[in-house]
DNA sequence: GTGAAAGCGCTAACAG
DNA sequence: CTGTTAGCGCTTTCAC
């Protein structure tokens, strides 16, 4: 038996035309079993698939793609963090695109890199993907020139922002988080909070903008004053640093952070300077990350639909993909997903112990 | 110009021949720039990248992958969680596939999966990656025969758990953590604890099977009384669940956790049950996540050097791809790095109250 | 130092 | 329903 061996004399992979000989059949016949091909006779292609089995063939992807002018891959931009937003979503992303069939292809982003989102695609480019996804990004820190002229031919979503260049098709998904905020706003409001202080994340993140965009925009529709804004760095440290400052002000009653971790440092830094959570200053945090029913006291934050968000952002770039002539499918703004729990409350009626009676609303 | 085009009238991606007629070359020597391959003179390789930069010239991976057998690429097998160590793990790999010039491929298992792993590996070669790198592995539910015969040509890398398989070249790392468990264990002992609690992982992964090993050492070491096992799903829920149980028993005193959301939903039972941690109970959890130092109290913990694990792994994963023939590298055992924080302190000397002072070590 | 020729293993037309 | 003929854009080998 003539059997090809490579150079160290292990026999090298098997091809579809050693199927082909064996099941009796011409190679062309062999792709078409196992390109899923009509017009193949289920005696043909049962014949096909045991010569396969018994030679253990596996297709060659790099000649598939060299033949087809597709990888049927997908890539995607993360940030290079365990963070529970961006890590969650690369595993929605993950699970999304997995029933898509294509194959993911990762690269990660550091914060402060100098090629940053650019670099990413690029070598995502070079890769030579079908589509690209863009999860949560922040922008570049010197914005405009570094936009090199990168021409992206593949349909690109972005994940969690405005589209922030010109590809051939720009998808976005997973809007909405404007509005989750200002649900979590107006939700301190409606305990008869006077207003609500922010604790934003940093303004290079779109993410982070979105959530102090909805705050701002509900106390401007309930017309109340808008207290300076704190800005954090996603950590529990930051948030701990954020509430040093927020305790030392009595007029501080409730507060709305832009993530879970920071609400938590700020829980601490309010409860070590003596103030209470919630009876003395109310807190709502943004994710609500695995921990958030347990700490002390379980936070009332918001959930993002990770998944759902990830599941149809792929629905559309696959469908851009294959159909490059159709318009792009529309997207749907998720739904607002506020969980209450005990770390928010009615604010403390000091200023009206000059009055009658202490009520509560308003 | 002659130039090819698509069938919708873009013009084609250019080729290296492209950019060797323009630079007035061969192909061949097009190919020599871009490999950095010797023997081209400065002038020569001047004027093909210029020729290339023109022309916007990208190389085709494919065709690449195709006449050279290698696709320059690593795939990892991760599970679709977003807890915060695989996640943790994950942007430690693509940091550390980045810095070896290989491209990484993402596929996740999920608990409960029929195919698990094996489904995950498949797919991987299917792709035709250089390497596989398996992180956090947990078994199999049927065991044994569901490892179908494949044969994995390619070197495997498996982090944090003994080498599950055969193939060609297997690579075990981010060992330890039964050394770190054991010194969470000995830092309660140290203390002056009778004993000390486990509040486990699931027993499938192996990731809590060490942790176990380390705390049952630990007692062994010091021959103490193991009590029995509680086994929590790494949630935060687990360890609340977990928590109650063991707040209703005064002998417990000091409790490791097999990860920090399991603690801290342990240390929220027992203070909900008006058991005091660390006066009354000291709890010591697994990973240091972010908020670990901002949670009530503060969380001992042990932090885990994900980066260092994955950066060590990958340079011996491409070792052995690059060198098939030579002997892997070594492995090295990551140091212990104990975080004391607020949530442990000396047992309540309680069981010493009808001796004469209250001496705490020991 | 450089180039010519020959594939890599598959898919894409088209022909039967 | 099945087979034939050409490439896809590179790397490889060997010649100059």
């Amino acid at each position: 038996m003539t059997r090809r061996t490579g150079r160290d004399g292990s026999s090298a992979a098997p091809r579809s035309v050693d199927v082909a000989r064996l099941a009796g059949v011409s190679q062309k016949t062999v792709s078409r079993v196992f390109n899923d091909e009509p017009y193949v006779s289920d005696a043909v292609r049962r014949r096909v698939l045991e010569a396969a089995e018994e030679l253990g063939y596996r297709r060659n992807n790099a000649a598939r793609a060299l033949a087809s002018g597709r990888t049927r891959s997908i890539g995607v931009v993360t940030l290079g963090t365990a963070l529970f937003g961006p890590a969650s979503l690369l595993m929605g992303i993950e699970r999304a695109v997995r029933d898509t069939g294509y194959a993911l292809r990762v690269v990660n982003t550091v914060e402060g890199d100098p090629d940053g989102i650019w670099g990413a695609v690029d070598s995502l480019l070079d890769q030579g993907v079908d589509g690209i996804v863009i999860s949560e990004p922040i922008d570049e820190p010197g914005d405009g020139g570094n936009q090199r002229d990168l021409s992206v031919a593949v349909p690109v979503l972005v994940l969690g922002a405005p589209p922030p260049f010109d590809a051939a098709t720009v998808l976005a998904a997973g809007g909405g988080a404007d509005l989750m905020a200002r649900a979590a706003t107006e939700h301190l409001l409606g305990l008869g909070h006077a207003t609500v202080h922010h604790l934003a994340g940093p303004q290079r993140w779109y993410a982070a903008r979105d959530r102090l965009d909805g705050w701002r925009a509900a106390l401007a529709a309930h017309g109340r004053h808008e207290p300076p804004v704190i800005e954090g760095d996603w950590s529990a440290a930051s948030g701990f640093a954020a509430g040093r400052v927020l305790a030392a002000d009595p007029e501080v009653t409730a507060v709305f952070a832009a993530n879970d971790d920071m609400a938590i440092g700020l829980i601490r830094a309010l409860t070590e300077a003596g103030r209470r959570v919630p009876q003395d200053v109310s807190v709502v945090g943004f994710d609500d990350v695995p921990v958030a029913a347990y700490v002390t006291p379980p936070l009332t934050t918001v959930r993002q639909p990770f998944d759902a968000v990830a599941q149809e952002g792929l629905k559309r770039l696959v469908h851009a993909i294959e159909n490059p002539q159709a318009d792009p499918l529309p997207a749907s703004v998720p739904a607002v997903d506020l969980i209450v729990r005990a770390s928010t409350a009615p604010p403390p009626n000091r200023v009206q112990s000059g009055l009658t009676t202490g009520g509560a609303k308003q």
